[in-house]
DNA sequence: AAAACCAGTTGCGATTAGCAAGCAGTTGAA
DNA sequence: TTCAACTGCTTGCTAATCGCAACTGGTTTT
């Protein structure tokens, strides 16, 4: 368990805990699709992660603090993993990254939605967003009164999805 | 040269560009340390690349967009790396990412001071800085009217540096 | 003429990625 | 009660990548 680090730069240091090709996928999928067992990262995996290399990144990311492992009470073998305070401040990182991505590379309109709604929003809904996280992921106190931006995400996803049908049912 | 990608998320098709341990830290040290060369990079490496893997993200950098790479007219044999408008562009992820790891890793403090300033100046900051980086790399117009932000990051460092070392010279 | 400098390349062992198949225990439906 | 489906992984295997050290052919400086 001896940690070595190439240097104490802020930006080597974060390479080193998710500088790789499924770290942050693993984190993206349970932040803004909800996953949280083992299964339903595995099966609805966008990106297709085998099954080796997603056990790899749950242990890794719950041994540095970015995810916590607990027992579902409802079943006695699966497993629930949350988002830490740690991976939940991820948040402007993971949108500054979509916004870049949308800008320079060959992104689909279908997933490229809720990137476009976070860089819209800035940093007030990021903040709205972390706040609904800590809800799901830490049992924080609820605020009744604010609309989900998780659901909000989730609704221009699925409005993209649903147009793209339609405009091809069309044809 | 036949690329395919995993999905058309801009995720993860920004982890398939930058998604390694070394494409940043190249990026950073011709971005904040303004090396512009081969020998530079290699040597002045905090983290200590070793020359094959510096060779193999400098061309992938080139053919993917991050990177230019011209003869230097003072020298045969010298090449000169520059940004483009499409790494210039990552400042607002490398702000994050230094702000994350400020926050929850354990950096040094003269490797952090950068970091610190660059949270702190805010997006206002990394516009003028991006600005700075266009008339260095692409040749761009000049403002000389504007203080340097990289000057005054390098300066931070350079003190703190200085700082650290006249207190333990005086123990 | 010699030494230092230039951008890499090459060889090689060790690590990691990624595919496919398998596993023991648990659950839900027939 | 039986059985299929589901649970979170593990194992075996091959190919690709990492990372160290030595080296290359050419250029410039002294």
């Amino acid at each position: 368990m001896e940690e070595t680090h190439r240097s104490g730069c802020p930006i080597n240091l974060t390479l080193e805990v998710l500088g790789d090709r499924w770290s942050l996928i693993v984190i993206r999928d349970i932040m803004f699709g909800n996953r949280r067992h083992f299964r339903e990262l595995l099966q609805n995996s966008e990106e297709g992660i085998a099954s080796n290399i997603l056990a790899d990144r749950l242990k890794r990311l719950v041994e540095r603090g970015l995810l916590t492992r607990e027992d579902d009470p409802s079943h006695k073998q699966k497993a629930i993993y949350s988002l830490t305070e740690m991976s939940i401040s991820l948040i402007p990182i993971f949108a500054e990254m979509g916004a870049w991505g949308n800008r320079f590379l060959p992104v689909s309109e279908e997933l490229s939605i809720r990137a476009r709604l976070l860089k819209e929003g800035g940093r007030p809904l990021w903040e709205d967003f972390m706040q609904e996280l800590r809800v799901l992921h830490l049992h924080a106190p609820r605020d009744l009164d604010k609309p989900s931006v998780f659901d909000r995400l989730r609704a221009a996803y699925l409005d993209v999805v649903a147009r793209k049908a339609a405009a091809s049912a069309a044809e």
